[in-house]
DNA sequence: CTATGAACCTGACAGC
DNA sequence: TGCTGTCAGGTTCATA
């Protein structure tokens, strides 16, 4: 469940279900989902054995669990993981790669993932308690220390283009290709217009609009277009009739009527509209 | 520093 | 039915 939003749902989740419980017994079933622990997967499940786990926090796509002790369990969605509250004796889900027991031998934590681009890991936490490995992930635009200065001084700086700076982790986090699209689109820019001719005022209302689409999204359960995009009860959001550009080439834009246009980038795909969003014309050097 | 492309995986779907 | 190609909410690494 890869955006802000969704991640925030898998968080909220966690903070309900998880916290206060004591684990019993960490089970890894395909050494993948553990890849970035440094001892791999008998010292991800030692690491765990025996620890009360505190209230999830998140960090724009990333969550992670306090473990005591100045540890962690960091984890990182990707693409398709879950991570899912079941009764016990529910049946293992077919792509199931960890699970966690509880020493209360209620419900198990389990993270599930088709490809196995998700992660988990026990890592040391920093004195705020941040993982070790998210240091360069910047705040995102609904945590309230966002720094707004520092991203619009950033941004002006890049040599680069809009689209591929709201997909900066490190510049600002949280943001992927929906609700970048999305945000382009009710901020009226092009997803290739350079961030250096952006004027603080434009910078601004792009940022408003992340923060805006992501907190509509975040209200009715975030995006999901199948079953891969769930809570933590399995249950999908609801933001994807919302959409205003994503996935809609060949569909009216909202404000003009004109069809939406899908093109190719970054092996990936851009939504927008080509009367609404338009580059500004290129003065010669 | 920036930019591109590929890699990491599995599954759904369209078209033949 | 079954094959092939394309596509998917992400990150990281290697190469220009």
């Amino acid at each position: 469940m890869p955006e802000l939003p969704e991640v925030e749902v898998v968080r909220r989740g966690l903070a309900r279900w998880v916290t206060g419980r004591t684990v019993a017994e960490a089970q890894v079933l395909h050494p993948r989902a553990v890849r970035r622990q440094v001892g791999g997967a008998a010292d991800f499940a030692a690491q765990l054995v025996g620890r009360t786990l505190g209230a999830a926090e998140r960090r724009g796509k990333y969550l992670w669990l306090p473990a005591g002790d100045g540890l962690a369990m960091l984890g990182h969605l990707g693409m398709s993981g879950q991570l899912l509250v079941q009764e016990p004796e529910q049946p293992d889900e077919t792509h199931l790669r960890v699970r966690l027991r509880f020493t209360d031998g209620r419900r198990e934590l389990r993270f599930v993932d088709q490809r196995t681009f998700g992660h988990l890991a026990v890592e040391e936490a920093d004195p705020d308690g941040l993982p070790a490995s998210l240091a360069h992930i910047a705040r995102d635009p609904l945590d309230p220390l966002f720094d707004e200065q520092r991203f619009f001084t950033e941004l002006r700086a890049k040599r680069t283009t809009v689209k591929r700076a709201l997909l900066d982790q490190t510049l600002v986090s949280g943001v992927g290709n929906i609700y970048a699209d999305e945000a382009l689109w009710r901020s009226k820019l092009h997803y290739e217009r350079p961030t250096a001719t952006l004027t603080r005022p434009l910078a601004a209302t792009l940022l408003g609009n992340a923060r805006e689409v992501m907190t509509a999204a975040l209200a009715v359960g975030g995006t999901s277009f199948d079953s891969l995009y769930v809570n933590v009860n399995g249950e999908s959001g609801y933001f994807s009739r919302s959409l205003d550009a994503y996935g809609r080439e060949g569909e009216p834009c909202y404000r003009c009527a004109t069809p939406i246009r899908r093109a190719a980038w970054m092996n990936r795909s851009s939504y927008f509209c080509p009367r609404c969003q338009r580059l500004p014309r290129q003065r010669a050097a």
